[in-house]
RNA sequence: GGGCGGAUAGCUCAGUUGGGAGAGCGCAGCCCUUACAAGGCUGAGGUCACAGGUUCGAUCCCUGUUCCGCCUACCA
């Protein structure tokens, strides 16, 4: 047993971190024999620094995992980073860009080593900073992507969908961002609605001298690669012209004007021009088209003009392209008209940079038949999605689901299992290394020349060697007729021809490729592992709704697909944490608020209580300091209450969950909170259960602050102060031997309660909890491993009698609030029971109601004789008299009285409607009636008293004001 | 364009099988009562967005309207 300071000081928070992870005991060993409970982290990008959503996301993981552990389950929480392929590029190469370096200077493996490096230096710090926040997951088990296991698993399942025909090449229209230099997938584009220009440009007619078509467009730089103008088949405006041709200004093209049903007559002039290679609509167009129309790229992959753009404009930023576009056409008088046009621009979601469709050759996974299934397993409820809303949207996305675009130009990340024969032949014949295209980032010295780029088999003809060309190549891009050589090891060989010189594919997977197999790459597949035995599927997933389909969705088609079985039982899927003014925090927006600020400021308990006490199933949290600052507030009064009960429990001896002999000589308040622990503790097992966080902190909160230090720690006070006193009696009055024994009793029953509370309260607040429990006497380690309070039978009789006790403490102390009386003033108070059971109740524990209310006097009777000048308080089971001779303020009496009666009447007018009402008598169930028919009763009783109360006192008054009269 | 969610006390929000409206903060009054003024006690404050409907009875279920968010989409 210790003893408490003044007051918490949180600073120290992480000595307790440091025991726990000493002791082990965040490893699911600690309970060798129960049933496993596994939670996976959504692993943070190891960029990342501890932002308000992952503190909320990893509060929620760890209450459960502690709740669960406490509980005896093996409970793993299984913790990770993912290695965020082009958030950590970006990231080192804007330091190397700081030295003047990019990384084609320091080539793919030096640049790499770099990466490792820089990771291995600030990877941990998200890691350091979950561990400021309490989270107790098992260190020993941590996880990267990038690990030698994970990046087997990835290769496997690569391996293994090629094998399988879901993996496949495409040559197609694609999301590319021209900062980060890599295509993306449609998930990984944030579409953001702008205001732009629509410009109207006229196209004039080959052949016919002064005609022309007006076309709108919001980019006429991409004019230069137009292929077609479209119009809609049917619109009578334009049928005439199908079939002509247009001269496309600013370049010596004639374009076809075609039909396509794709095109919207109301829209601009019902005229659109078709660039296949940069619209993801005039693709559609042009493939539908016979012949098909061509792909003229404009655009590279820099963002700027090619050479087909015209010698004009080649070379040019997108941008100034279309400055100089305007410029040009205007110059022409080809510009009709301009206007101000609202639409959405997609942006790369990591530098915000606006996304330019190219045409490239990119890998893609066919996700149709695996979101089928992932859709069933969410269907037949084997995979529960909390709250349930988030069902219609999986359902809604998975249901569209377009192939998934996987591969991405960068260099950190797996590269793809996947190698080129330069010397064999395609189906066609053609040499493979003809159609292996590279471009070098330096010039290369070939035999006096200076070479930039080429074919590969020129490349090698020109007498670079191998190395040269792979080490050098700033993008490798091969056809789609060559053909991939897919291998679990690298081949040291072409299967086909032998040759030893093999090319691999430069690409690396989308990240979130290998966080999809997340749930059980963790737990070691492809090897069968005892952990992966024993905890696949793991129990629940809890993560925000914007990594939905990103990661949960994918998740379940992995783990589907390779484990044969879904990767949780369930997926919570929590709130988005807003700052006060409901909007989402951002850096643009300078309103982020640091979590590690706030763990500085009020300690990570408060905080974590702040987000779990508002952490609503389907709704968002509105984040501000002032809550936290409350829940600080809430530990300061769980410290001193604690303070107060150890002090006055020196020498008690520790209450063993066995030894419950004590119980016997407790009174009705400890019968009562007793009661409300185990009540407690129900609570949070249901809402816990149903992850209803926000209930479960609450129904904590309330219990320790409400119950426990408001009522039972003052009950109990008596109990100590006065049997204190008289403690040094020779005990053999009978009755002093008896309240011995309920001093003894009580003074264990706080230890108890204050004992269960911390339990409760662990898993919530993990480190006042431990401090606490420390300073108690105890057995354990830590509270972190002590089992969670088990419900019992509730004590319905001590609950009940408890009320009077209240109802009686509550009556007197409103009187004397409503009235102004001082605290201090002790005073005469008179109690009419309802019937003489709650009288016996009351006389039984009088101690408690003349203490706690401040009497001198206190008259319990069913047959009081209310005198004349006396303020009232009808409750439920009692009324209860103050007489205030002299003291009495008549008329503020009668006010509060008028109130009282005001109320309850309304309350009778609208019962009365209910009774009177015979079809409400015969439908309404009948158990119904009866509590209106009872409740009637009640009320009318109330107001009786009420009014006779009244009724008294407009007596006195007319005493008063007579005698006032006389006197005047 | 499609979909989803929200509108309850001054503020932020709970309210799960439709049966007398709750919390925290804030506010007002009285109190430094020997754990805690980071506190105690008492209290004020709500036609549960609006309009219909179902029902004996609606904050809750249905329809519509208004306002506010979010997701999604190939409106050039």
């Amino acid at each position: 047993m210790g003893e408490l300071g003044r007051s918490y000081r949180f600073n120290d928070e992480m000595k307790w971190y440091e025991l726990w992870q000493r002791e082990g005991l965040f490893r699911p060993e600690v309970n060798p024999e129960g049933e496993p409970y596994c939670i996976v982290i959504p692993p943070p990008n190891v960029t990342g620094s501890l932002h308000m959503g992952h503190a909320l996301n990893a509060t929620l993981q760890d209450i459960l995992i502690r709740w669960k552990r406490m509980q005896g389950f093996r409970a793993l929480w299984l913790p990770g980073t993912d290695h965020a392929g082009i958030a950590t590029q970006n990231v080192v190469e804007r330091e190397l860009g700081r030295e003047g370096l990019d990384r084609y200077t320091l080539g793919r493996k030096e640049f790499l080593r770099r990466v490792w490096r820089w990771k291995e230096e600030y990877g941990e710090r998200i890691i350091n900073q979950l561990k400021r926040l309490g989270a107790s997951c098992d260190w020993s088990r941590q996880r990267f992507t990038l690990d030698e296991g994970l990046s087997r698993a990835v290769r496997e399942v690569f391996v293994k969908l090629f094998e399988d025909g879901l993996i496949y090449r495409d040559l197609r229209l694609i999301n590319w961002c021209p900062r980060c230099h890599t295509a993306l997938s449609d998930l990984e584009v944030e579409h953001e609605e702008l205001e732009g220009r629509l410009t109207f440009i006229r196209y004039p007619l080959s052949g016919d001298e002064g005609g022309y078509v007006v076309v709108a467009t919001t980019r006429p730089e991409s004019m230069l690669g137009d292929a077609a103008v479209a119009v809609h088949p049917e619109d009578g405006r334009y049928k005439d012209l199908v079939g002509k041709m247009v001269k496309l200004p600013l370049t010596r093209r004639e374009i076809p004007i075609i039909a396509d049903e794709g095109v919207d007559p109301q829209f601009g002039t019902g005229a659109v021009k078709v660039t296949p290679a940069h619209d993801f609509n005039d693709e559609a167009i042009a493939r539908r088209q016979t012949p098909k129309l061509p792909f003229i790229s404009v655009i590279d992959d820099d963002g700027k003009m090619t050479d087909a753009a015209g010698k004009n404009y080649a070379g040019l930023d997108r941008y100034e392209c279309r400055r100089k576009v305007l410029e040009d056409l205007k110059e022409l008088g080809l510009i009709e008209k301009e206007q101000r046009h609202l639409h959405s621009v997609g942006h790369c979601y990591r530098c915000k940079t606006i996304i330019e469709p190219l045409s490239t050759v990119q890998w893609y996974v066919d996700v149709k038949g695996l979101a089928e299934e992932a859709v069933k397993a969410v269907r037949d409820g084997r995979i529960g999605l909390i709250p349930e809303g988030w069902k219609k949207s999986y359902f809604a996305w998975m249901e569209n689901i377009k192939d998934w675009c996987i591969s991405r130009q960068i260099w950190w990340g797996h590269q793809i299992p996947v190698w080129y024969c330069p010397y064999c032949k395609t189906e066609e014949g053609q040499h493979q290394g003809d159609l292996i295209h590279v471009t070098l980032y330096r010039p290369l010295n070939a035999g006096g020349d200076e070479v930039r780029g080429g074919t590969y088999t020129e490349l090698r003809l020109r007498g670079l060697a191998p190395e040269d060309i792979v080490n050098n190549a700033k993008t490798v891009k091969v056809e789609m007729t060559v053909k991939p050589i897919c291998s679990r090891e690298d081949p040291g060989e072409c299967p086909f021809c032998g040759s030893k010189e093999l090319i691999r594919d430069n690409d690396v997977l989308d990240t979130w490729f290998s966080s999809a197999l997340w749930p059980f790459s963790t737990l070691g597949w492809p090897d069968d592992t005892d952990d992966l035995k024993t905890y696949y599927p793991t129990s629940v997933l809890v993560t925000a709704f914007d990594i939905l389909f990103f990661w949960v969705a994918r998740m379940i088609m992995m783990g589907l697909r390779f484990m044969d079985d879904i990767p949780f039982h369930d997926v919570y899927i929590h709130a988005i944490v807003r700052d006060a003014t409901g909007q989402k925090m951002s850096k643009s927006k300078g309103n982020v608020i640091d979590p590690l600020l706030m763990i500085d400021r009020f300690g990570a308990d408060a905080f974590r209580f702040a987000l779990t006490a508002f952490a609503a199933q389907g709704r968002d949290i509105r984040f501000s300091e002032e809550r936290v600052e409350g829940y600080k507030n809430f530990i300061n009064k769980l410290w001193n209450a604690a303070k107060f009960i150890l002090t006055n429990t020196e020498g008690v001896v520790p209450a063993s969950t066995h030894e419950t002999s004590w119980r016997d000589d407790l009174d009705i308040p400890g019968r009562w909170i007793l009661s409300r622990l185990s009540k407690t503790a129900e609570r949070i097992n249901t809402a816990l259960g149903e992850y209803r966080f926000n209930d479960a902190a609450n129904a904590i909160y309330q219990f320790i602050w409400h119950e426990f230090c408001d009522w039972y720690i003052e009950l109990s006070k008596p109990i100590i102060y006065d049997q204190g006193r008289s403690g040094a009696d020779t005990g053999a009055d009978p009755a002093v031997k008896e309240s011995r024994g309920l001093k003894a009793a009580t003074l264990r029953c706080l230890l108890h309660t204050l004992d269960g509370s911390l339990r409760l309260l662990h898993p919530f607040m993990p480190f006042v909890t431990e401090e606490i429990w420390q300073a108690l006497p105890h057995t354990d380690r830590s509270i972190m491993i002590s089992p969670f309070p088990h419900p019992e039978e509730s004590d319905a009789d001590a609950e009940e009698k408890m009320s009077y006790i209240m109802e009686a403490i509550s009556g007197i102390r409103s009187i004397r609030g409503e009235l102004n009386m001082a605290p201090s003033l002790e005073l005469t108070a008179q109690i009419k029971p309802n019937n003489p059971g709650i009288g016996e109740v009351l006389k039984g524990n009088a101690l408690y109601i003349s203490r706690l209310a401040r009497t001198k006097k206190l008259e319990v009777d069913t047959a009081v004789r209310k005198g004349k000048g006396v303020a009232t308080s009808v409750r439920d089971h009692l009324e209860v008299y103050v007489p205030l001779e002299g003291l009495l303020d008549v008329d503020s009496e009668l006010r509060r009285l008028r109130k009282d009666l005001q109320k309850i009447e309304d309350s009778i007018t609208a019962l009365d409607r209910k009774l009177l009402n015979e079809e409400f008598l015969r439908k309404a169930p009948k158990e119904v009636v009866e509590k209106e028919k009872l409740k009637y009763n009640e009320f009318t009783l109330k107001k009786e008293r009420i009014l006779e109360s009244i009724d008294k006192l407009q007596e006195l008054k007319g005493e008063d004001d007579g005698r006032k009269k006389e006197g005047s």
